[in-house]
DNA sequence: CGGTATCGGGATAACGTTATCTCAATCGGC
DNA sequence: GCCGATTGAGATAACGTTATCCCGATACCG
């Protein structure tokens, strides 16, 4: 059929099938102007040569990719948002392609940039670092982005986050209705946007709450050894802490690691839910993100954006949702 | 600067610097024939526009986008190949860019051939289901195409696969030296390549051991209560079970959940590694597949076939590795 | 000083589409 | 039976690049 090395064209169709390469295109897009006979001539044609349009010739012909640019921090690692988000997309009749970037400043804007360059419809992020400044000519030119999970700092850009404040609050208020008086916080490094949003959510409960104890919260990048000694240091004394809160599904894991032998019944509620909650004794409470939303927002935010570039700044806040499982429920050792 | 709308073309750069198209081009591709002082105007004018380079064009001109496609089962799920695949092809200055086949048949089929009609310079699949007959064409036109951790059953296509025969091997032989002799395997539904590959193999165990029990295998859809069900079965009775192999990463969780609240003194090996193993106590043994290889051995295989497209097919298998930590160690309770 | 390499850079033609324009043929109406 | 409207389909010009060709100017050599 096809030879090897070269696809075929809509030259070759054409004079295959013994019309015009604009009666090709037409019947390619189902123009219907066509006689039934010629499209019959012509589809048999396309079958023959096994033709297959390029869309690099119709991107370019067009204007539009029909094409979105997923740029996350690791494809590797577990992203539900990105499964709503490729549903989304692909009931719109578009393409999500999605790619790393590794949590590098370096990376993330090589691979937003090349996704300029490819001419992307829309691009989602997940944003790192601080230096966002390499957007401003891409927006600037009209480049269509949604930021997920964080902000573009220092730039006016459409966002949808989840509600980390309220996250941390509702956990809080769980403990202390279950009885806790002494909380701790083992949180993320607080460069991270989220990491710093549910840190500083931690420390205006503890002060609305009336307490206040240096080593109560614990924040910074996660490493084993600062985490055990995070929890030696909230745990011992006689102010220890009976329950804590996690900053984000990682920790938890950590933490819920360090629990393992102890028999201390510490109560525990973790930042998002993961298949590793329902696996431990008790099952661990979790504040959980509401993913689907996330990602069908970030779509819909996106395509509005696509369609009107004018369409002024949202910037989305999802609820997020306490599961409780056991972990959460525990009462107070003393 | 650049007005909203439409952005700067080569022309608009020429223009401004007062040369002609070509000249641009040159200096965009670092041609060397380009006197010193007119790269700088143009580099200025560049500047001045915020000129980006439209791949489009470029791709649509030279004939390769750069670009290799990685159509995985699920960008939602973790992958650790896909990050040594997207390392490898960074290296190699080109970009991966991902799609979700949801292990669904049709939705495979339309994100390969999506890739193919924007003529991605090669793809990677997670191949699914049994009918590939799709890319038949595809091949035919010139389409490059590694299979990843399953082949294309009936086609001959390059692939690269974790040693799963030799992982059981290894898993029972493992157990077997522990003092086990009543081994039971629970594993995935056998229409998937690998379960079924890993079930046989199991299967040839029993046999060489001189063993054999109807009801030391099961194998089917992963649902509660049929590993629930089939872990009653296994460890039931006179000639119970005293140790477990799990066919895969979901089904280590799905029977460790089960045992939570236990007693039983099982040994337990799973396959593939996972963040839960060390969240276990005891840790689980496990025989984990090597990601970085098969990432980067897909990768090379990939770029060989796209740099010569008659390269003979090859089918690699990567080598697997039993990782003790404490699950797989147990001595039989009898 | 004339002829020929050498070099820098411009005009023009692809790449494979789609959109605009044009035109021939058919049809209906008075 | 003639004219305007309608329909089907071809010629041609983009889209934004890169590659081929070519030409003018300088440099070098005999």
């Amino acid at each position: 059929m096809a030879r090897r090395g070269r696809r075929p064209t809509m030259v070759d169709v054409a004079r295959r099938a013994g019309v015009a390469l604009r009666t090709v295109s037409r019947v390619v897009n189902d123009d219907v102007t066509v006689g039934a006979e010629l499209v019959e001539r012509v589809r048999a044609a396309i079958a023959d040569l096994d033709y297959r349009p390029d869309e690099r010739a119709r991107h370019l012909r067009l204007g539009v990719t029909g094409t979105l640019g997923a740029a996350v921090r690791q494809l590797s690692h577990v992203n539900p948002v990105l499964r709503a988000v490729e549903r989304a997309a692909r009931a719109a009749g578009l393409m999500v392609l999605a790619a790393s970037t590794e949590d590098d400043e370096k990376i993330e804007r090589h691979v937003v940039e090349s996704m300029c360059r490819r001419r992307f419809d829309g691009i989602l992020l997940e944003p790192i670092g601080a230096d966002h400044g390499y957007l401003v000519p891409e927006l600037a030119a009209g480049l269509s982005l949604v930021a997920v999970d964080r902000p573009v700092l220092g730039l006016e850009v459409d966002c949808v986050l989840s509600d980390n404040m309220a996250g941390i609050e509702t956990a809080f208020a769980h403990l202390v209705a279950h009885g806790h008086q002494r909380i701790a916080y083992i949180g993320d490094d607080e460069r991270i946007y989220t990491a710093q949003e549910r840190a500083t959510a931690f420390r205006a409960c503890v002060r609305a709450h009336g307490g206040a104890s240096a080593h109560m919260i614990h924040t910074g990048p996660i490493m084993p050894e600062r985490i055990q000694a995070a929890l030696e240091s909230a745990l011992s004394g006689p102010d220890a802490a009976t329950a804590i809160i996690t900053g984000n599904a990682t920790l938890s894991v950590e933490v819920v690691r360090r629990f393992r032998d102890r028999t201390d019944d510490v109560a525990i509620v973790g930042f998002d839910d993961s298949e590793l909650a329902t696996l431990l004794r008790p099952d661990l409470t979790v504040v959980a993100q509401d993913d689907a939303a996330i990602g069908d927002t970030a779509i819909t935010m996106l395509r509005t954006r696509i369609a009107d570039p004018s369409t002024p700044v949202r910037k989305v806040t999802v609820p997020v949702t306490l599961r409780a499982r056991g972990s959460g429920e525990t009462p107070p050792k003393s």
